[in-house]
DNA sequence: ACTGTATTGGCACTCAGTGCCGAAGGGAAG
DNA sequence: CTTCCCTTCGGCACTGAGTGCCAATACAGT
């Protein structure tokens, strides 16, 4: 259904009613009330009153006033798991992970506001901090297939599973880091998380960074 | 609220009504129910019956349905908090962490039945493993806490964040393998976890465990 | 125009959670 | 024992998210 109603160029053929809107212009259209007013002050009539669709096609498009903010979010995770596939064999395991949530965290330069103000939502509205853990096990999954297939071993154990929450983790901190702190730089906040952990299991006492 | 109604020996005065039943019972009952018809077919208004209480009552002792299955979990944090500041300086950060979390997750041995079904729930129950998120951080904030104390330096900056969420990821994923498998050790889980991080940090393969 | 198909949106319903307020208990002072 | 005061209880009504159902709408092709 999202991938469909998503894909507006190269449509084929398309028999019945055309869809009254799509995810992009509704997601858009309640992130801006979301900002503007709150995110408990806008209810789901609100944003659909404001699209110009029912209520009830609201929930045709998103399964909840929760997953509005994360918009595309599972078409980047398949651009990261081609990512690393692509990676060399050569790198280092540690490494490939680094660069890759690096590179999958780059921000275009011009969305770099809108960003900081879905990033802010989606990292402080207690409702979606909390809704948020379902799409990051979608995000953790990707880092656990891809070190469950460089090190031959089930996807599922002990050890992928723990480095996939291992770098979510170092990923939270860092986003925090960047919204808490206008001039910082997401890429080197990745990678001084890593770093910071890499301390912490190598020295007696991590540089306090 | 919590902590009175729940202190039960040594009471001092008491004036007014007597509490109809305890935070205990009511989470003893809806476990109980959440068990027996899974999570998402029990209603409060069942919980409220079958604990022979009104539904607005309910709700005085737990903020949400979500919150039942947490029951006491705010003392053992004060728990954990506790024990790692009894720990001696001469041990590095990282023992420190990794006693302390092993230490804070002991089972004592009758109560493992019930808290793998709790555990079960809350790692199991879409809704639940959502909401723990908000548990979780009052978690992390004894570890950042800690680490920010032994390292002199502010526990909101990156490197006590970034720390926190690497011990809550080791230790999630502990659980989830504990859980799946009836015959592991969740000491040794918890170990192998923080190895396994070492290893990646470290070794150009982790030693896939 | 007619037919088939997909989207829409209204309606009614369940359930979580909240504010309000009178009723139910129980301790202490008279 | 009665009165006062304090606290918990629980009914009632309300908001708002999310769902099932179904008729209405709009478009493509014959």
């Amino acid at each position: 259904m999202q991938e469909l109603a998503d894909n507006e160029g190269a449509r084929v053929v398309r028999i019945g009613r055309q869809p009254a809107t799509t995810h992009a212009e509704i997601s858009h259209t309640g992130l801006r009330l979301f900002i503007e007013r709150g995110f408990d002050q806008v209810t789901v009539d609100d944003i659909a009153a404001a699209s110009g669709i029912g209520r009830r096609t609201f929930f045709r498009y998103f399964p909840s006033k929760n997953d509005l903010p994360w918009g595309q979010f599972d078409d980047m995770l398949d651009g990261m798991r081609e990512h690393l596939a692509s990676l060399p064999r050569s790198l280092p395991l540690r490494d490939a992970l680094r660069i890759a949530i690096v590179v999958f965290n780059h921000i275009p330069e011009g969305e770099l506001q809108y960003h900081r103000e879905r990033m802010t939502l989606l990292l402080t509205v207690p409702s979606l901090v909390a809704h948020s853990t379902i799409r990051y096990a979608a995000w953790r999954q990707v880092i656990a297939d891809f070190v469950g297939e460089r090190l031959g071993i089930d996807p599922a154990g002990l050890t992928p599973q723990t480095i996939a929450f291992v770098c979510l983790g170092v990923s939270i901190a860092a986003y925090e880091q960047w919204l808490a702190h206008e001039d910082a730089s997401l890429s080197d906040l990745l990678d001084e998380g890593f770093l910071a952990t890499r301390d912490l299991m190598l020295l007696d006492e991590p540089r306090p960074a």
